[in-house]
DNA sequence: CTTGGCACTCGTTACCGCGGAGTGCCAACT
DNA sequence: AGTTGGCACTCCGCGGTAACGAGTGCCAAG
């Protein structure tokens, strides 16, 4: 059956009202706080009708309602007016944007930011290795035996790794093993490095052969197979923001937010365009999360998604506001990518 | 007047009850766990005098008795008893450790097996760049006019930072650049490249001194100045295992947590020595940190101090174990810092 | 299809009374 | 002087009961 259209406006309705309040919402407060043109009985018969069909739920008799998972879902699906940020908020956000001076820089600002405007927990992956490629390599000795090998992507990450070399490699061998993973590397996307890598001990000069393979083996092991993920966190202050959001217990959401797995499996997928991903409770397959939602996006420069941000909060969120203040913030790291 | 050494045993049972059972301790149950051979009548007597003289205090009339700050000091200065580790649990910390192959890995592996040793949240400071001294500086050119500065030091730890030239730079200025800055800076403490920096410009070649006066600037600004101070957590969901130990809110502890000001200043005396600072209560002067204490200790290669770490709890908190695990951590990275 | 009315449900709050843990004090004992 | 058993007292926590009120479902009328 086709939904009536006021049965939507008591839907949309009921999840403003709820995300306010943070209480159930009754017939009689619904009619007060909005001005639906019908009495509170009529209200009640579309409630039922809503009930029925599992967008809302009363926690017990005699209370009011609650929407359900399902019921946010055709709330952000096709109920949501988009509410914009407010100026004197895409100017903070351009301003202390713009003041970074770095790629760590603009992640933490960035993470910072999305938490202060969402009031919510804010999860910034760094771009990934996967969809970036080697701008420079470095090495420097640190002793005899020891060589720090530095890796700049073109994302601007900056990672690095000490190597014990089995045994003495002399300046000369340094230099031209640099020149040789430059040469070769530089360029090259992180994913297609391994075939690369595969043919670096073969063409090395013979004096340089074994310092190549051992080079070879930890660039592959440790730059690209390990993938490195780097993500940065913000504003887990504010999940105790009535704290009785989350049903009991904070521990499990804390619990995930160290992991890094369970992060990147958040953020997900953000990899299809620039489309903003809205995951409603329990969608999420993850214990404990029930009661949360994410919502998130991927960034990057001119449209190539390099990586994933967004934020982490109670199912009952604000979701206009959080996917204007998402959406805002990714598109303006964007940029700011794009101009390094 | 000399406290008797009976007393001073009631206060250790005290406080080791208070902190396994988390609850207020009385004259019986105190007599029935630890035999200390006197009858309830009597320990009600020292509890009287005890709580004059401000080391207990009772909720209510007709509550036990609960150590307040003054007492826990008492406790930890003079009457815990040390309790190493298990043999299983000094050779997770070997095992663990000595798989690191990075700076950035040690810090890691460390912060997360200090948390799941004591069970609480784990802080651990990167080696200060202001107690490190310079081990390498590359320079990368990312475009015709913008550079990445790198900066590697003995602590291991990699800063960089992207410069914006105001002019091109040429590959065989780069080179020149880099050498000087190599020259004159490696081997030369933090604290002191300063004076160092400001020669630079000066005896720069003519073609290089507008790039090195840029240079020279954001050397200061960026890696002396601002003195980046990094650091690492975990274990933030053990705050939430008894959670009534934080009277009423984890927030203000979160908050904290997030501030890296303040963890740094939570950290802070580890200067002197490898001494163990031990923090109770309010004595931390932080807002909404009274209810957290906080155990650290100073750690570096052969006895130079290049860091802090340590572990934030409730007051009631299990101090000799926490004092232990900390300790023996410490230790450990110490060591392993010194082999690099 | 909407509306006002009405009886009903059920969670929340306040209140009362009671048991129990724990204390402080005192008089007696060593 | 220090220790002990006894005893009266305090006060928290718990279970039960009653009043309240928000909210509902249903029905008959518009």
């Amino acid at each position: 059956m086709p939904m009536g259209e006021r049965k939507l406006d008591v839907l949309r309705a009921i999840v403003e009202d709820y995300v306010s309040t943070q209480e159930p919402v009754g017939s009689k407060s619904l009619v007060s706080r909005h001005s639906l043109g019908v009495s509170a009985a009529t209200i009640r018969n579309d409630m039922a009708a809503l009930e029925d069909e599992g967008y809302i739920h009363q926690p017990h008799t005699s209370a009011g309602r609650v929407p359900t998972n399902k019921g946010y879902r055709l709330f952000v699906d096709r109920l949501s007016k988009i509410k914009p940020l407010t100026g004197a908020e895409r100017r903070a956000v351009h301003r202390f944007l713009d003041e970074a001076v770095d790629l760590n820089d603009v992640v933490n600002r960035t993470v910072r930011l999305l938490a202060q405007l969402t009031r919510q927990v804010a999860v910034v992956q760094y771009p990934s290795l996967s969809r970036s490629s080697v701008r420079h390599l470095e090495l420097v000795p640190l002793s005899e035996t020891r060589l720090m090998l530095v890796m700049i992507t073109d994302t601007g990450r900056v990672e690095q790794r000490v190597i014990d070399m089995p045994e003495a490699v002399p300046d000369t061998d340094v230099l031209e093993l640099r020149q040789t993973l430059n040469d070769k590397l530089v360029g090259v996307r992180l994913t297609e490095t391994p075939m690369v890598i595969q043919t670096l001990v073969e063409e090395a000069s013979v004096e340089v052969r074994a310092a190549m393979a051992t080079l070879s083996t930890v660039l592959l092991e440790t730059l690209v197979e390990r993938g490195e993920e780097r993500i940065a966190l913000a504003g887990t202050a504010n999940l105790t923001r009535s704290s009785l959001d989350f049903s009991g217990s904070l521990r499990p959401i804390l619990e995930a937010l160290e992991e890094e797995v369970v992060l990147l499996k958040l953020l997900g997928e953000v990899d299809s365009g620039s489309v903003l991903h809205i995951c409603i409770g329990e969608e999420n397959q993850i214990d404990g999360l029930d009661g949360t939602s994410v919502v998130s996006t991927g960034y990057g420069p001119a449209g190539a998604i390099v990586g994933g941000l967004g934020v982490v909060g109670p199912t009952r969120m604000d979701y206009p506001g959080t996917i204007s203040a998402v959406r805002t913030v990714a598109r303006y790291v964007s940029e700011i990518l794009a101009k390094n």
